[in-house]
DNA sequence: CTCTGAAATGAGAGTAACTCTCAAAAGATG
DNA sequence: CATCTTTTGAGAGTTACTCTCATTTCAGAG
């Protein structure tokens, strides 16, 4: 085939919904988010930031208007008035401009700054869920059509980096490093693995739901059960 | 594009790793484990689950000698000696020749069959790591070289189905209706998700460390710390 | 302002996983 | 043997990616 996967593109740095990324490194445009005020901005940083965008909006536009498998890159690329090379330089499949955001560098830098006594899911409660609200409130027509799409369109679903036991391991390193754990605990790769696809659950119901409210409350009901509902379920 | 998923496709039922399924229906091939004894066997069936092995055997083949990515599908219909078209129909994608078993029916069987007060952890150490117990033993060979290629090739490593929360929709469905539980309460999904990755990710570190012994010690493992450990963890 | 190197872009050709249609082959059935 | 149904093969088409290379554009030094 051809639909290539994990290479080494300049464009991105390697993140995803709701911050748990897909890790990567390096070149044309190192995404960040403002929520995290990054220090300066160059004219080409700021180019790239613009193109970025542009592909995003465009790409969002057609899916929502033509649906996502009736949408070709070709044509996203057209719409963002740049060639198709140029789309791959800064998603590397199509799905990555549903899946990836910028929000992991936040989630860990709250992770690394919470109580060093905390269990994993204490840390996620704070690290994940409050930031999650704020982004709600903040950028709520944007974040509701990822979540529509992510839960109509098959290949989205079965991607949702929520549930990409991968995109955890960050996390997880920040949470053992922060706490003093053992990284290579398997027990740490469980609860990264469960949490985070317990934690889709409950996106995907909110949105199947009708998006209504912060998916953060149905994320909350999820954490709770799992902390400890699981024995007598 | 044209990588198809969730289509409709003769060749399948719907299963998977392990018992895991995403249902499908009807056709070519209805695929059941010679575990599960099923009645009789007429010349087209045999024939068809006669195609169904020689491609998934020469498959297994190709991928062990010269890798997954570097077999194409045009190879494997080749040395099995069917044409692209009828790959297929067998299987909707490459990825399914690995992801997809026939032991979903018989989980549900034995859940049916376990007792009615079980919790859901409980039920699945009956029905999942049971049977996957005796498979390791029967099939070790076959067993191990796709756990290896799940580990290894990035594409199936995302799409374990033990992983795919979707794959549980069925084996949830079985368990609910044996203990008289809501089919709709949210927990379930909740459970449903979180216990499928951390068993996923149990397998993984099996097949990461080497393929030694049963990986349902270490699913075992997982599913007794995510029973009761993430509270305090 | 200019020169120089580095990084981003565009163009275009190539690969391979699917998709779809249709006619031919092969079991099933009576 | 005749007919109906299901499976198969052939082949053409779509599109997501991949790779290479020439061109453009920004950055930084003089």
């Amino acid at each position: 085939m051809a639909r290539g996967r994990g290479r080494s593109w300049p464009g991105r740095d390697g993140c995803t919904t709701i911050g748990v990324m897909t890790s990567k490194a390096s070149a044309p445009d190192t995404p960040r988010h403002p929520m995290l005020d990054e220090p300066p901005l160059s004219l080409r940083e700021r180019k790239k930031r613009r193109t970025r965008e542009a592909i995003r909006r465009e790409a969002y536009r057609l899916f929502r208007d033509q649906g996502f498998d009736e949408t070709t890159v070709e044509e996203i690329a057209e719409a963002a008035e740049v060639s198709p090379s140029t789309f791959f330089r800064y998603f590397p499949t199509k799905e990555d401009v549903v899946l990836t955001d910028e929000y992991d560098p936040l989630i860990i830098k709250l992770m690394r700054e919470g109580p060093a006594d905390a269990t994993f899911i204490e840390m996620l409660r704070g690290a994940v869920l409050g930031p999650l609200r704020v982004l709600m409130e903040a950028e709520r027509e944007e974040m509701v059509i990822r979540m529509q799409l992510m839960v109509s369109v098959p290949s989205l679903r079965k991607r949702s980096q929520l549930q990409q036991t991968e995109g955890w391991r960050m996390l997880s390193e920040a949470f053992a490093e922060r706490t003093g754990k053992d990284p290579a605990d398997p027990r740490l790769r469980y609860a990264a693995a469960a949490i985070g696809s317990a934690l889709n659950e409950a996106m995907l119901s909110w949105a199947e739901d009708g998006c209504e409210g912060s998916p953060a409350d149905r994320m909350e009901e999820a954490l709770d059960f799992v902390e400890t509902g699981l024995r007598t379920f």
